[in-house]
RNA sequence: GGGCGCUUAGCUCAGUUGGUAGAGCGUCAGCCUUACAAGCUGAAUGUCGUAGGUUCGAUCCCUGCAGCGCCCACCA
């Protein structure tokens, strides 16, 4: 196949918008991403975590799709069946506010506006907008099988939802009942526990405490709490059983103030006699703990809110429809004119908040769905504890497993209308309630007899399925039985209990199988001052701005927006900064950066600038690699090659090496050290030696050398491009285009040239090139070289000048490598002449190495005093390393008791320094 | 109250069978060397948070402490 391309190569600088959608488009048009559930080759499958329809891509969605990008496009190299099922998820109540707000914008109120419209609405929103998110996967270079894109409410999705749920209920695993749970005034729904944030320490509030009349007039007893609001919803006070102070009062009755209710003192364990007053008011309709102690007393239990958290007809008369904050000043303020209140303390409260609408959740009694997780929960916790289910970092076993051991049941119905309807239905008459996958017959017989429920299920109900659900399940379909289990599944731990446990749960409990091996979980992604990014301080950075560029404005938009406490700093900052805007790196440099650095630390700071100064310069340095190489090659002579020089060994060893290293580093999911050896190897080894000497070969060496460098080069560049193709797909795929042609006229007969296409490459296995003799030879070479520049920078030499120099050799080895050097030696030092002797001549300035003494004609440049500071120095250097290893060796203990071996080779490095310093005195000696 | 992570160069961070520490950025000096000045060649820079312990030997293993960050549970 010809591959075209519209870039201009003699560009000083990589261009990324030139080159990335039109590569993306190559990929696309050639179904590289398109999984084949007939193939024989093995399948590696990974589910995304389906962001939200409503999401943009933010930085936590960019390091983790490139995290799986990377081992989808690595195991496709490798020659997997690579699966990469894309999809949203409808996201309830994060939906639903969304057009929530479009209709009031519209000035339509959706309660109003009803059911099955505002429904529809959603929809057609979510056929408009609902695949931005993906879109901008694609501009990160996800290579998801897109003809595969699942939906949490699709059609046989939803049908898996309602399998699920009828199997979970026939079982006893699904229960309804009146119980109190967590309730969001503002999203006027329930929420499960996991669903609750607390800020640590508490929130600024107060503790009032209040006397409660005894009815029998004899006296009173204290109470306090942190929502006096609820005292008009008490039915009880309680006293620990062994409390000597109140033991008298336990079966007593206390007229509620302001209510005038009678209520019992009653006794239970739970009350803490050292806390408060040792008494505590019971409101069994809106606090969890005091439901519980109804319970076991059999309180009556009286409900005094609305839905939005305003006070209900339950409540006297003059609270009614009060706001539960201006009841609770109404009711501080009645009881501080009856002299009920005793002390007010200012103290820190514990405040439970939706995580979604940030509204401080109220406890309301009502009817709820839940799923009972003991059971679930025990399977799950058996699968990890057999090594079924892994997390890489393992410190997230505990973590998970921690979570499962005290799980409580999971409260999945929820108040609002996107989502998936609970199947039940209800009779009016009766109160039957039938539980089915589909309409039931009976109901759509006698459709004015039924109701069905009206709530629908948590979001992370459907999205307990996806890992088969999007292969096809309840169907028994080639993608279930193909793809599932799934591999490896890449998310951040903030979901470990939301998501992760629940889709093995139900994976065991509908395919009785986990449903994947491996949890990488990644860094949470916060700014450089190692804040959290988010949308309400404004210090989230947009990816594609990244890719993209952005102008100043658009930077300090989203802190425009959030108007957070920090905003000058922030604006400030920005502004220095990024005066002109930011200029947009490419995908790949984004990909670069964030894997490059992301470690096993639990939180990971990233800045704007971070990717100007890591990931573009590379994309830049490969461009212009590249370029280079093509230039050479195109001065390929048509002879054969002459074995392989030193150069040609060393750096095929070096991609060897680096070959072996990045395989690891791909299997154990340490991404970062496979950024780390590719950017080594090509731009140390790579780009600083051979490009250097292989410059100097094509404009001097004879047409086989010549050859000979053009085919080291070829094999050099398509084996570094096929390497890092996973972490920076899109260039690399587009030099690979201009790269490819050359391979096929380079490559020796009968060996595998490579696909066309990058992505669909064979990736590389190492050869073992690499061996110890050829790095010492070279690393020979480059002291050399090395010392010749320093000591020329030093003297204040230019480096144009020619100098003159002769080399000591320690041993024939050595000796051996120069002189097969020699003449590449001279040409990269700019030596004059370069001649081998057995000593040191006179008047020259002597540098000790570890296998040799490089002796340089410094002429008028030799600054003697110079030279004594710089020999001394080094003599004090190898002083300190003699008195170090002398010691060790002297020290008996040592000797006997470290190993054998260990102690050979500190002796081998004690006679080493010592000939050094030797060596070194000799120069000395002869300075004066 | 319980748990987890982090503390290494000015900054951001690497550093596993325990053997006197590395990278990038920044700084300084010299180079427009025909791929890249967004580059190249060099240079400087560390009580490895703190106090103990184990060990012949600790940045690494164990314990205490401090600071920072996160999670779980809440005492009404």
């Amino acid at each position: 196949m010809k591959r075209t391309s519209n870039i201009d190569l003699a560009e000083k600088h990589y261009d990324p918008s030139k080159v990335e959608a039109s590569v993306y488009k190559l990929w696309e048009e050639h179904d590289v991403f398109v999984a084949d559930n007939t193939s024989k080759k093995k399948p590696f499958t990974i589910v995304i975590p389906p962001p939200n329809v409503t999401g943009r891509l933010h930085m936590g969605h960019a390091l983790n799709n490139t995290m799986q990008d990377v081992l989808i496009r690595f195991k496709r190299m490798e020659g997997y069946d690579a699966l990469w099922i894309p999809g949203t998820d409808h996201a309830g109540i994060a939906t639903q506010n969304v057009v929530k707000k479009h209709l009031e914008a519209e000035g339509i109120n959706y309660r109003e506006y009803g059911r099955e419209n505002v429904i529809e609405r959603i929809w057609q929103w979510k056929q408009k907008y609902g695949d931005h998110i993906l879109n901008q996967l694609r501009r990160l270079g996800c290579s998801c099988d897109w003809s595969r894109t699942r939906f949490t409410m699709d059609d046989n999705l939803s049908l898996a939802v309602r399998t699920c749920f009828k199997k979970l209920y026939d079982q006893g695993l699904i229960y309804r009942g009146k119980y109190i749970v967590n309730w969001c005034p503002v999203d006027q729904t329930a929420l499960s526990d996991d669903e609750i944030d607390t800020k640590d320490g508490g929130e600024p509030g107060h503790f009032w405490y209040f006397k409660y009349p005894l009815k029998d007039g004899s006296g009173h007893i204290e109470i306090a709490t942190t929502r006096p609001e609820t005292m008009l919803g008490d039915t009880a006070v309680a006293v620990n059983p062994k409390d000597a102070r109140y033991k008298d009062f336990i079966g007593k009755l206390i007229t509620l103030p302001l209510v005038g209710r009678d209520i019992p003192v009653i006794a239970d364990d739970y009350v803490d006699p050292e806390f408060g007053t040792g008494c505590v008011k019971i409101t069994p309709a809106h606090d969890p703990n005091d439901f519980q102690i109804g319970l076991r007393h059999d309180l009556a239990q009286i409900n005094i809110m609305h839905e939005d958290a305003t006070m209900n007809e339950n409540v006297p008369e003059k609270f009614q429809g009060m706001d539960r904050y201006v009841c609770r000043k109404a009711v501080v303020n009645d009881l501080t004119e009856l002299g009920l209140v005793t002390k007010i303390e200012e103290r820190n409260v514990p405040v439970g908040r939706s995580y979604r609408s940030k509204a401080v959740i109220e406890y309301r009694l009502s009817d709820q769905w839940f799923v009972k997780m003991q059971p679930l929960a025990e399977k799950a916790l058996q699968a990890s504890q057999a090594g079924d289910l892994k997390f890489v970092p393992e410190r997230w076993d505990n973590y998970y497993r921690t979570w499962l051991n005290k799980t409580r049941d999971w409260c999945i119905s929820r108040q609002i209308w996107w989502g998936h309807r609970i199947p039940a239905w209800y009779n009016k008459e009766t109160g039957e309630v039938l539980v089915e996958i589909e309409t039931p017959k009976q109901v759509e017989e006698n459709p004015d007899a039924w109701q069905q429920d009206e709530d629908v299920l948590d979001t992370w109900f459907s999205s307990a399925l996806w890992p088969y659900s999007t292969l096809g399940w309840p169907n028994d379909t080639k993608d279930v039985s193909r793809y599932y289990p799934t591999d490896v599944l890449v998310t951040g731990k903030d979901i470990i209990f939301f998501w992760i446990a629940r889709m093995v749960m139900t994976g065991l409990f509908n395919l009785e199988k986990v449903p994947f091996h491996t949890v990488l979980i990644n860094s949470i992604i916060c700014d450089e001052d190692g804040e959290t990014m988010s949308k309400s301080k404004g210090n989230g950075i947009d990816p594609l701005h990244i890719i993209d560029g952005a102008s100043l404005e658009d930077l300090e938009e989203p802190v425009q927006e959030a108007q957070p406490s920090n905003k000058d700093a922030l604006l400030k900052r920005l502004r220095t900064r990024f005066p002109e805007g930011f200029k947009g790196v490419g995908a790949d440099a984004l990909r670069y950066t964030m894997l490059t650095s992301a470690t096993d630390a639990q939180q990971l700071n990233i800045s704007l600038k971070k990717f100007d100064e890591i990931g573009r310069p590379l994309a830049d340095k490969i461009w212009n690699a590249s370029k280079l190489v093509l230039g050479l090659l195109e001065q390929c002579p048509e002879s054969s090659a002459k074995p392989a020089d030193i150069e040609e060994q060393w750096i095929l060893g070096r991609l060897d090496s680096t070959t072996s290293k990045v395989r690891e580093a791909f299997d154990t999911y340490s991404f970062h050290h496979a950024t780390e050896a590719l950017y080594h190897f090509f731009w140390d080894d790579l780009c600083d030696w051979y490009l250097e000497i292989a410059k100097l070969h094509m404009r001097n060496g004879s047409d086989a050398k010549k050859r000979l460098v053009c085919e080291t080069l070829v094999e050099a560049l398509a084996g570094f491009l096929k390497l890092v193709h996973p972490i920076m797909p899109f260039i690399s795929e587009e030099m690979w285009g201009h790269v490819h042609p050359h391979i096929e006229k380079l490559t020796p007969a009968g060996s595998p040239t490579g696909e066309s296409i990058l992505a669909l490459a064979q990736f590389p296995s190492s050869k073992q090139r690499s061996d110890r003799a050829t790095e010492e030879s070279f690393a020979v070479i480059q002291d050399i070289v090395r010392t010749t520049r320093n000591m020329r920078a030093n003297g204040g030499i230019s480096p144009k000048v020619a100098i003159e120099v002769v080399a000591v050799p320690n041993d024939e080895a050595t000796k051996k490598a120069i002189l097969a050097a020699h003449d590449l030696i001279s040409s990269l030092a700019n030596l004059q002449s370069l001649s081998v002797t057995e000593h040191a001549p006179e008047k020259f300035s002597v540098v000790v190495l570890p296998s040799l003494r490089l002796c340089l004609n410094m002429a008028e440049h030799i600054d003697v005093d110079a030279e004594i500071a710089r020999n001394k120095k080094a003599l004090e250097r190898i002083d300190g390393v003699i008195t170090a290893l002398t010691k060790k060796l002297g020290n008996e203990t040592f000797v006997s008791k470290a190993p054998a071996d260990v102690v050979e080779k500190e002796r081998e490095k004690l006679s080493e320094a010592t000939s050094q310093r030797e060596k070194i005195l000799g120069t000395l000696g002869e300075l004066g």
